[in-house]
RNA sequence: GGGCCCGUGGUCUAGCCGGUUAUGACGUCGCCUUGACAUGGCGGAGGUCCUGAGUUCGAAUCUCAGCGGGCCCA
């Protein structure tokens, strides 16, 4: 049976697609084999698997075929992050609805069926892209088999005093009305106005006027000459006439504005340390919709922009405001919205951040690359509050406690109680305090208390089993090394006292081919599906594998997705050839069959080592040097004629041919899913990824082998080479060929050139004149240190008949130093003695052509 | 302001625990339809390895400084 010319990706990936079963990829929890569990990035279910995304899932599927082949009991689980708030504002918009409109169960279930449509959606993507993914592993944050766990994760850590409640200020987005994590504030530069303002009888500087209502000190430099008869007095606080203390803290800069700095809760974060420090009162001067409270008398109901506005302008009237000047600045954003933050003083859940803990556990987990750690130590050392889990939104887990309606007190719920959602549900004991009257908690957790017990889920933690921790391996992208990194290092040490994953493996940022981040107002915008339907999986894999080093950003290029579909057919048009020739029957192997398997065994080798240092370019660049140089260039030119011919070593070229193809199919398997296995199917029964990794023989890498073999090679190559630059046709015969060397097998080559060939030995019947000698630096530099330079100096300038006898003796600083032949290698020119035949080199040998 | 990564032919990139002629891809130019492949083969042109200083017999590689780009954070 003959294959067609060219490859039709397109039949064939379809036709495996639509053969394979999902069973194949299922984790054994019976199995003796190690276990290789991957705890893989759950997306969040926009309906849209990005190109970023895609990325990661190569790399993870490049490892998981990989691990399954070497003897691994692997799972390469899917999980759904659903909660949060972007699903909200869809279901908003697309039922033209605010979710205080309807029910909180409504609500909920709007969201809950338009992310189980995204799902169905994103899986048909997965699909196609070839991941050999465990579906019998899927899971869903927002089904109560998951976020149950995350409650009993809750109450376990609430129980162990790894979470409490608290009055603390917290991030605030006005437009969300929620709090929100330091890791979801993003930083934008802007440039805001400083006013300078006479304050009782002190002058300050300040960008929030209109935070002014929530004055509640003053401070100064203590250093600051200035002011220090002022320290510990008190001042009114224009507009609003409330008294202030003036206090004294280091951290005041005398250079900026006047040196006085106005205290608020809260302006910003500094304004957090002082009040903690200093004891100071709160003035709640904003209330959660970004609105001016009572205590801004005219200005309440205000947005804090108008009344900003408003209270500058009737400053400037009342000779308050004395001056404005420009002043760049880092606004604290909502991730989300883009909003400014606020900084609220309000009622949260919080968990306990162990900074040692944390450094300490992510120090037992090995980091690829190994620099990225550093991200995490710099994230770790610098927070200042704990975590604050509790967000005032409708689509997330929810916080299970109540509150007692007599006396006030929290009551959180028992683990055997779960999932549930309090404001559903009563507690099914009553209050300490006898009474059975509660309100449900309406708080829900953040996102990331879902996420962050990946690992342990999928290692089966409160399942019947015992859990499988620590999982071997998370794969992601080094951008959310400061949420999903830290959040799992940190419940995984809380809750179980172990690292979650033996190796992190950080992928890089995909960019446009721009070189910019990827945009839909830049318009460098490419989805995964749109290259699939033009070259695909195979090659978009291809381009995931080279496209740059591991951990590296990496640039989005159609010519390399170009390029993959071209190694296809290359590959394609080696299989073509090779199958009707094809045999699994040994037979003695000549010298060029030698060669190539050592080379084939050497590859196995390398590869074996750079995939287990996740080292997939490289890896990939190995393996398809081999394909397209060694064997389609080199050796299936040399092995034709045997191939075609019925003389002997044809035996072998089959079977050299078998053995080198099957190897290859295993080899690819991990990049290229759908072309190893339409290859493996013509050669074998089974599928190719239930196939074990090729096993690298030490005895075929032979370094004698491979000297013979490159040595009739470089013949080859260097008659074709004078074929084509005398314009002749390669298969054209010449009228004779000697070559001198050491090669003892030229029936290959015969059979390349088209020519008969006498083997010689020696040198041929020409002169050689030497012409110069070369100082070899690595042997003199090593040997003679800083004489190195004069002794190559003088090298160059001995005399050429005692370098060819083998020794050279020189004079140096009055010393003679002799000098054996391995420092110098002496150049020679030939003469030909006026013979009309053309004179080839190739490495050692020397090959004399008559036309 | 702090931290991290990077700077190699026109473009992208390998090498970077120092030692022949600096790797490969794309592009470009020339030649070639040979019984797998023109989505191919053979060959060529094209490089101050960002700059400067230092260490060394020897630096793309190590050190320092500077310039430039990117990312993360304050």
């Amino acid at each position: 049976m003959e294959l067609p010319k060219e490859y039709d990706y397109n039949t064939i990936e379809e036709k495996w697609l639509n053969t394979w079963q999902d069973s194949m990829y299922y984790f054994d929890w019976d199995s003796k084999k190690p276990q290789f569990i991957i705890d893989t990035p759950p997306p969040y279910p926009t309906g849209n698997f990005h190109i970023g995304n895609a990325l990661n899932w190569c790399y993870i599927d490049f490892v998981a075929r990989y691990k399954r082949m070497r003897g691994f009991n692997v799972m390469f689980p899917e999980g759904w992050d659903c909660h949060g708030l972007p699903t909200e504002v869809k279901v908003e918009e697309a039922n033209g609805i605010t979710k205080s409109q309807v029910s909180r169960e409504k609500f909920r279930r709007l969201c809950v069926e338009l992310t189980e449509k995204n799902i169905g959606r994103m899986r048909k993507s997965l699909r196609r892209l070839g991941f050999s993914i465990d579906w019998s592993n899927e899971y869903i944050t927002m089904e109560p088999s998951y976020f149950g766990k995350t409650q009993r994760s809750f109450v376990q850590m609430y129980n162990n005093g790894m979470i409490y409640q608290q009055n603390h200020p917290v991030n605030w987005c006005p437009r969300c009305e929620t709090a929100i994590a330091f890791a979801e504030v993003e930083y934008d530069s802007r440039d805001t106005v400083l006013n300078y303002l006479n304050f009782d009888k002190l002058k300050i500087a300040t960008t929030r006027p209109e935070l002014l209502a929530a004055c509640v000190a003053v401070a100064v430099n203590p250093d600051d000459k200035r002011y220090s008869e002022y320290v510990d007095t008190e001042v009114e606080v224009p507009v609003f006439g409330h008294k202030v203390r003036v206090i004294a803290d280091k951290s005041v800069d005398p250079s900026f504005g006047t040196g006085v700095v106005m205290i608020c809760t809260f302006g910003d974060k500094q304004d957090v340390r002082w009040w903690v420090e200093h004891n100071l009162p709160l003035r709640k001067a904003i209330d959660k919709t970004g609105k001016m409270t009572g205590l801004a008398g005219k200005y309440e109901g205000m947005n804090t922009m108008e009344c900003k506005k408003a209270i500058i302008e009737d400053m400037k009237k009342a000779g308050i405001l004395y001056k404005q000047e420009k002043l760049p600045q880092n606004v604290g954003l909502c991730w989300r919205c883009k909003t400014p933050i606020e900084i609220l003083s309000e009622r949260q859940w919080f968990v306990r951040i162990i900074q040692e803990d944390i450094l300490n556990t992510a120090n037992q987990v090995t980091w690829v690359p190994d620099y990225m750690k550093v991200r995490l130590e710099n994230w770790a050392g610098t927070m200042e509050w704990d975590w604050c889990i509790s967000r005032q939104r409708i689509f997330a887990t929810p916080i299970p406690a109540w509150y007692c309606r007599e006396c006030g007190k929290t009551k959180v719920a028992k683990e055997e109680w779960l999932p549930l959602d309090p404001t559903q549900k009563a507690p099914p004991e009553a209050c300490e305090c006898g009474s059975t009257e509660f309100r449900g908690e309406e708080d829900v957790l953040d996102t990331w208390m879902d996420s962050s017990i990946s690992a342990l889920h999928v290692a089966g933690w409160l399942s019947d089993r015992a859990p499988l921790l620590p999982t071997q391996l998370r794969p992601q992208g080094y951008d959310i090394i400061r949420t999903w990194s830290f959040y799992t290092i940190l419940r995984s040490k809380a809750l179980l006292g172990t690292k979650p994953w033996d190796t992190i493996l950080l992928n890089g940022m995909v960019l446009g081919e721009d070189g910019h981040k990827m945009s839909k107002s830049r318009n460098n915008f490419v989805v995964p599906e749109e290259v699939i339907k033009q070259y695909g999986a195979d090659a978009f894999r291809q381009w995931a594998a080279i496209g740059g080093t591991t951990g590296s950003d990496i640039i989005f290029s159609w010519k390399d997705v170009v390029a993959g579909s071209r190694f296809l057919q290359k590959l394609w048009s080696i299989v073509r050839f090779s199958l009707p020739h094809i045999s699994d029957e040994p037979a003695p192997f000549t010298p060029v069959d030698l060669w190539l398997i050592s080379k084939l065994n050497r590859l196995v080798k390398e590869s074996t080592g750079k995939m287990d240092a996740y080292q997939f370019d490289e890896t990939f660049k190995a393996i398809r040097g081999f394909a397209w140089d060694i064997l389609a260039d080199n050796y299936i030119e040399l092995a034709k004629s045997r191939l075609y011919g019925d003389g002997k070593g044809k035996g072998a070229a089959r079977y050299t041919l078998f053995v080198t193809i099957e190897t290859l199919s295993r080899l690819l398997a991990s990049f290229l899913p759908y072309f190893s296995e339409e290859v493996y199917s013509h050669l074998n029964k089974g599928s190719v990824h239930q196939q074990a990794w090729p096993q690298a023989d030490e005895s075929l890498i032979d370094e004698n082998a491979e000297a013979a073999g490159e040595s009739i090679k470089e013949i080859t190559a260097a008659i074709r080479r004078y074929k084509s630059e005398h314009g002749m046709a390669l298969n054209a015969p010449l009228g004779d060929i000697e070559i001198y060397s050491t090669i003892t097998d030229a029936s290959d080559i015969a059979g390349a050139a088209n020519t008969d060939i006498r083997l010689k030995t020696g040198t041929p019947d020409f002169e050689f004149a030497p012409v110069g000698i070369k100082p070899n630096m690595k042997v003199l530099g090593k040997t003679y240190r800083n004489k190195a330079k004069s002794i190559a100096g003088a090298l160059i300038n001995a005399d050429l008949n005692m370098a060819v006898s083998g020794s050279v003796t020189i004079h140096i600083e009055g010393e003679n130093i002799t000098l054996d032949p391995s420092c110098f290698t002496v150049e020679k020119e030939m003469l030909l003695k006026g013979k009309a035949v053309d004179v080839l080199e190739a490495g050692n040998a020397m090959i004399v052509i008559t036309r």
